[in-house]
DNA sequence: TGAAAACTCTATTAAATTAGTAGGGTAATA
DNA sequence: TATTACCCTACTAATTTAATAGAGTTTTCA
């Protein structure tokens, strides 16, 4: 299930991707018109910010703008720094990889086999998908 | 992430098919030999009778054995059974459908729309695998 | 026939994660 | 210099997951 942290912070980014220039949206502005509790939108773009998504301006007039024109953001990026690793289990996890500590061998195991596919095709979807291509 | 329910459930199954006889196999043995509590996975194997998977024998010389041959068991149907809903938002299920609370319009949705896609490409592997193709 | 083997079922619980809430602090701009 | 708006920490309620405990029932085989 995707997390609301993931699902709110995708609306945000193309809410911002959207805009018609590049100046700075206040917090409670993509707050109000993407129905997100302010507080828990404050530190997910916060998150954004610090890994390089986002820029913020200070002060009155301030607010959060791309960093990056939205055909530059791929989803792999966005959904790894939101909901973590893309596959469902950490032994197929190429940024986050761990080995199980019940299986014997990976490459006999049914389930790794399985959710290899389903990684692959996860990833697949989103390195064809940039930030432009999911706004309508 | 995938659940241990579910990673226990498909680890079960292919124990069970790849066994050379039809003859039941205890929970204790294939706890053993996968590493699962014991207990557990006696609460996923029941949920795999009641759904149709499996058959089960009690008393001496009892224990659970697969209904169906491997090649006629869809991963869809399992993971739909032991992990629920494919689609990471409900609202781009097909088995589990329901409305967002907050978004005004799904085919305006840029979240809608990427995880139309991403549920699409997991179907796709989970319709093209049976138990039979994921044990080696 | 009776005892052991093995499944069945209910209820409880511990741990982890998620989704927020509260509230004060700090920086920048008009 | 006051206001706006971001920044940060800490706490908490709710939910889900992954078990655990224990009693009960059915079946089979000796």
């Amino acid at each position: 299930m995707l997390s609301k942290k993931t699902k709110y912070g995708l609306k945000a980014l193309a809410y911002l991707a959207a805009q018609p220039d590049k100046k700075p949206v206040q917090i409670s502005e993509i707050a109000e018109n993407e129905n997100i509790s302010q507080k828990f939108l404050e530190s997910i773009l916060l998150s954004l910010r610090k890994t390089g998504f986002l820029g913020s301006k200070k002060g009155k007039g301030g607010g959060y703008y791309l960093l990056r024109t939205p055909e530059e953001i791929s989803m792999t990026d966005v959904m790894r720094v939101l909901e973590g690793p893309i596959a469902m289990v950490p032994c197929v996890s190429l940024n986050f990889y761990e080995t199980c500590d019940d299986c014997p061998d990976e490459h006999t195991c049914s389930v790794h086999k399985l959710m290899l596919q389903v990684r692959d095709s996860a990833l697949d979807v989103y390195r064809n998908n940039t930030l432009k291509d999911i706004i309508s």
